[in-house]
DNA sequence: CCTACCGATCGGTAGG
DNA sequence: CCTACCGATCGGTAGG
């Protein structure tokens, strides 16, 4: 039984380093295997095909980040706060999975259905309690009058990206740069 | 001759759309000869290999890149203005072509050797050029003293996800979007 | 530009 | 967890 849950688990970790070194298309079920110490076909003890292990590692990291939204966002009142501190929650799933975020974020469109419109829905639900943030801090005067979809993307297209920052020489202190991000996305770099 | 230039125009064109949608590793020669018209073996006649293809793709791009930036730039005095007009005609190019720029940024790593290198070197080259804006911005007082690595990171970042903005339902007019966004990486969303 | 074809590798199954 | 194996498809070449 242990011994069961520890494949799987390495399984799993090393689907997630190769998929992101080198893309799931790229990756085939020997490669996989050889990786885990075991043969391909006992793959299939575990995950019931390639897609199946990418839908877990997808599914996986969905409902992080929709649960380090909602602890983040009810500690605060203001909306400017609500903002930082959803952006510094979604910054913190991504460091503490920097891999499987990754292929979360560049490998989804490979699921299969009905599990890519799932997926797709769950995201945009995502984004838009973001979305929901940034109008209400407008109407009240928190946030400039600004297009609100095109500041989602802008924080977004910022934060999916932090998993780039890991694999860097010029090594950034993690809590810094949580809030160092989110200053430079509410009020910008010029003086 | 011109039949020959015309092919080898549409092999190109079909293999940034299916590239794009589905991802290098996930099309074969074949795929890609049916959407041209021809049989798999004729593409060869056109490129000596699949990665051919993707480098010259690539390469393309990145050329358009540094022309645009040249051309940007020179144009202004203060720093302010000439990373908002590097930023605008970054997003432009994009703009233009959005099929051969979303492989560029997402295709690239199945470059061989020795042009993946060469690829990461140019990418480091044209980062360093905004970087440098940046950081002589910041010494003239145009800008926060902020970190500049981690500024660069945030305008790349989202310059370089601007291509989801034109499949969306949601239509965004490109003119005003340069703008906003500039504006957006600029001064923030904060009133 | 085509037909015919190569060896290698793909995801997955049968059966134990 | 393994060995043995399936049909399908891969990138690419030979030769015309």
């Amino acid at each position: 039984m242990e011994t069961t849950i520890s494949t799987k688990q390495k399984v799993k970790q090393s689907a997630q380093k190769l998929f992101r070194e080198r893309g799931y298309a790229a990756i085939g079920m020997r490669e996989l295997a050889k990786a885990v110490g075991i043969q391909a076909p006992s793959l299939y003890n575990h995950y019931k095909s390639k897609d199946d292990l990418l839908r877990e590692i997808c599914f996986d990291m969905a409902h992080r980040f929709f649960n380090a939204f909602g602890g983040a966002v009810i500690k605060e009142k203001l909306f400017s706060n609500k903002l930082k501190e959803a952006i510094k929650a979604h910054i913190d799933v991504i460091a503490s999975n920097p891999e499987a975020a990754e292929v979360f974020f560049n490998e989804w469109m490979f699921l299969e259905q009905p599990y890519l419109l799932e997926f797709k829905k769950m995201r945009l639900e995502y984004e838009m309690k973001f979305r929901n943030i940034i109008e209400k801090g407008i109407t009240n005067g928190e946030f400039k009058n600004v297009n609100s979809k095109l500041a989602a993307f802008v924080i977004f297209s910022t934060l999916n990206a932090t998993y780039e920052l890991y694999s860097t020489k010029e090594k950034i202190l993690q809590e810094q740069m949580d809030e160092d991000i989110a200053q430079l996305l509410l009020k910008g770099i010029k003086s």
